[in-house]
DNA sequence: GCAAGATATCGACCGTCATCGATATCCGGA
DNA sequence: TCCGGATATCGATGACGGTCGATATCTTGC
């Protein structure tokens, strides 16, 4: 129990970066290759600060790394950490009850 | 490509449910019984109309499904919802390019 | 129909966060 | 060490969304 709530609390920050449209096209994107900023700037079509703004956001959520070469960073998708999080939905969905109509009876 | 745009656009709805620490919550309480809104408002220790609000949420996200029974409204969880999430993240981490050298070359 | 309980909706407030422009920092070449 | 390019950080702004209180809607029993 507080193990599922600690786990639970260290994937919200996830499903959180996630949730935005950008840093979803992002996750995206570095699914296919990994890619240096401008690159990214350059496909999503908006200005350099923000994309290293949800890089950042995506990186501390522990969705993407980064790794410097020459002038450029790079960055790449972390499969582990979306890995995680399927499986905790999938026992979420799992330990759904499948009998409709046992009900806790109410007030 | 434009098939997997619209999926996407299909499944942001349910990861923004999600995002929301009250609504991750409900989630986890309806993965283990289906519960009424005054059961949901004495397990949160929240106002009953917070409740109803995040239960729209996750409504209108395809998360949940209710169903009325004389005084109450029963919520439950559509474990489909979870695992077409699942398997899209499962997808994202497999497509993830493995050889962490190969980059295509900069601006 | 009327009253009481359960749930949903509405309006307002407020904090958080996405976005933008300007600028700082970092790196490599000359 | 100086310069230019790539990226990160900062400050301000605006909008979205979570929360709360009041109230409307719906259901059931009398």
């Amino acid at each position: 129990m507080v193990a599922d709530l600690v786990a639970e609390a260290e994937l919200t920050p996830a499903v959180r970066a996630l949730a935005d449209p950008l840093r979803a096209r992002i996750v995206e994107l570095l699914a296919t290759e990994q890619l240096c900023v401008c690159h990214l700037t350059e496909e999503l079509a908006v200005a350099q600060p923000l994309v290293s703004h949800h890089l950042k956001v995506l990186r501390e959520a522990g969705l993407v790394e980064s790794d410097r070469w020459r002038y450029w960073t790079y960055y790449r998708l972390r499969p582990d950490a979306l890995l995680t999080l399927a499986d905790r939905l999938e026992r979420l969905a799992a330990s759904a009850p499948t009998d409709t109509c046992e009900r806790r009876p109410c007030c």
